[in-house]
DNA sequence: CGGCTTTGACCCGCGC
DNA sequence: GCGCGGGTCAAAGCCG
């Protein structure tokens, strides 16, 4: 197993055509062989995916990889790719001298001030009752160009906790809610803890926060927090927290079962 | 009684 | 500068 450049950079490809679920070792895996210190390992080809806006699309458009597919449900997919593969994929385009059309995207505007990294996740209606965050609802407001309204929650486990939850029902898509994540837990305990396997994983992540946690942050490389998602979410806890969610969209998604969904523990 | 939802008012960034 | 749209505030009421 291969300790990997972990600087954890966001990538949003267009195009989930390509994905095959089924033939593909996505699981990640806890490394502790190496040093005192402690690793998350990836397999080679594993991309950890969201459904996301077509709004955060723009926004995350320097990073783009288009390969003109089609998408599968809404706009398109955000992956975490180790940098190594996103390096080692450049090389081997270099190598294949293909000319990929270059996104130069230049934003239209300034981002809003207290504009943060976002997280939007498309969800059936069964799969938000599975959240392990206590929220507490503090707006809702009619969008224009939808007939639903989009309510805002904050996080009422701890006070001072900037997460924050907005949840709206598809206009496109009826039974499934399109959840945005905005801004990180101060807080690495959840309200509620489902499986075993997330409470060891959680934890894993507490103790390398107590022992090591700015040692281990210099490994990865800096990253504009506004337009990556970064490793921090993992330490955070939240990353993990989120998954089971992620893992229960994907297996209804794709049609998999337990063992081949690549958010499985 | 504490924590929650509801809802109108307010704030702020952006486009024109 | 003004209006629009999205996000937040805070008072009031509800609920267990």
């Amino acid at each position: 197993m291969m300790v990997m450049d972990w600087g954890l950079q966001a990538v949003v490809i267009g195009s989930s055509s390509s994905y095959s679920a089924n033939n593909i070792d996505f699981s990640p895996k806890l490394d502790f062989q190496e040093s005192d210190h402690q690793y998350l390992s990836f397999s080679h080809e594993m991309k950890k995916e969201f459904f996301i806006s077509d709004e955060l699309e723009e926004l995350y458009k320097p990073f783009y990889h288009v390969d003109g597919g089609q998408n599968i449900l809404m706009g398109s997919s955000i992956s975490l790719i180790p940098k190594e593969i996103i390096k080692e994929e450049k090389r081997e385009e270099e190598q294949q001298q293909v000319v990929a059309p270059t996104s130069t995207y230049v934003p239209k505007y300034k981002k809003r001030k207290n504009e943060q990294k976002r997280v939007v996740l498309q969800l059936k209606a069964d799969d938000l009752s599975s959240d392990k965050w206590a929220w507490r609802k503090y707006g809702q407001k009619p969008i224009k160009g939808s007939p639903y309204p989009r309510s805002y929650y904050r996080c009422s486990s701890s006070k001072g906790c900037l997460a924050r939850k907005q949840v709206e029902q598809s206009c496109t898509e009826n039974g499934t809610f399109i959840v945005t994540y905005t801004a990180e837990h101060n807080h690495s305990q959840p309200t509620r803890r489902n499986s075993l396997a997330e409470t060891l994983m959680i934890d894993e992540f507490q103790e390398i926060e107590m022992n090591d946690h700015e040692e281990i942050k210099n490994m990865f490389e800096g990253s504009d927090e506004n337009e990556c998602v970064s490793i921090q979410e993992m330490f955070d806890g939240d990353f993990f927290a989120g998954l089971e969610d992620i893992h229960d969209g994907f297996t209804s998604s794709f049609g998999c079962n337990n063992s081949t969904s690549p958010f499985s523990f």
